[in-house]
DNA sequence: AGACAGGTAGACTGCCCAGTCTATTTTTGA
DNA sequence: TCAAAAATAGACTGGGCAGTCTACCTGTCT
């Protein structure tokens, strides 16, 4: 589900491109023939990579994860950086293959416990803890007020994606990365998060 | 003539409860057999009364939007309204089945689409939109600070449930309903939408 | 009683799928 | 060059499922 996997030499790596671009367009439904003929390649070489269809959307996720990991520069001032922070992270989390991964992994969180606990925690939280400690520091030298920076990042990426994400996740429709959305949620934030003004 | 006079006894609203039952714990998956069977009837009574499965779906989908439609009392003052709208709509979409409808309409959206928007439509769109209504009052009353009400109503939401509906969609863990969560989250909100003070 | 509506059990069709096995061909590298 | 490793096509097993059909049963209304 991740967009290109280096050159595609080996069928190994055929194969795992064709399975993130199978999964991603049809769920975890999709056959392995489908799978197999995407990667233009026999059932049974597939088998001899993946010892089994599981194993193989194991992998696809796994690979998967770097695809929504949004990092975080910490130069310049609090709000352009929030700017840069919340634009990547529309882009990544609203592409469409952020919306399928993230479609995908609550489909099948049920059957796969395990995996969906570790695409969330290395993916998306992971972003999130990112994004709580630039905020701490930001806390500690006075640019924003005091607060527990944990639920100051929640605040900050729900606001930046849940509904957007809702729409995507429904519509299919592609203009949902308005570039004015971005602006508007980080100063909405930094109102709530402003520092303390002495109010006589 | 027989009028059904919908006590829960007629085989019809046993199949109806019992879809709703499986397609809640099982997805779309689960088998017209399954939940035959659950209804404790034969698989041709369940055909006799919904002509295929997709009908049936669509019928305990549309059942089901009033468990995720939340409303709103707009008396009392603003931060008590918001914290009575924001415990109900944390209660009812961090709830097992409303967590387990939206994992179900996400998952089927490709395969639903018309009935994927009707849900979010008639369901979480119809409430936020009431709230909208609410706040432009409130703004127009001056008890808030006026900027666009649906912006505002996205905002709110967005942080009632974003990560927690993410960790119930996880973790099948059910501690999601931490009492202080929305007071927290309304209170925050106020902060950013508080009526502008004149500080000269 | 008798007719009728509606419920029941289960066989049956037709389809799709995961995974295995085999016999054959291609690729490769020493 | 030639043998080992890898890829291939396709048959095959075993299973599940949606939906249809048939023959039978049961309660109700007249």
């Amino acid at each position: 589900m991740s967009p290109e996997l280096d050159p595609p030499h080996g069928p190994r790596e055929r194969l795992l491109a064709a399975a993130c671009e199978a999964f991603r367009e049809e769920g975890y439904q999709v056959s392995i023939d489908r799978i197999a003929a995407r990667a233009q390649v026999a059932r049974q070489t597939l088998y001899n990579h993946f010892h089994s269809k599981d194993a193989l959307f194991g992998e696809v996720v796994r690979h998967s994860i770097q695809s929504v990991l949004v990092t975080l520069d910490g130069d310049g001032d609090v709000r352009a950086t929030l700017l840069a922070f919340g634009d990547a992270y529309r882009t990544r989390l609203l592409s469409p293959e952020g919306l399928a991964i993230f479609r995908t992994m609550v489909a099948e969180a049920p059957r796969f416990p395990e995996l969906a606990k570790q695409f969330f925690r290395q993916g998306p939280y992971t972003t999130r803890k990112r994004l709580a400690k630039y905020l701490a520091q930001a806390m500690e030298a006075g640019e924003l007020r005091k607060d527990d920076p944990d639920f100051a990042a929640e605040m900050l990426t729900a606001a930046l994606i849940d509904l957007d994400r809702l729409r995507g996740l429904i519509n299919l429709q592609t203009d949902l990365l308005k570039p004015t959305k971005t602006a508007q949620v980080v100063d909405c934030f930094l109102r709530a998060f402003a520092p303390e003004k002495d109010t006589p």
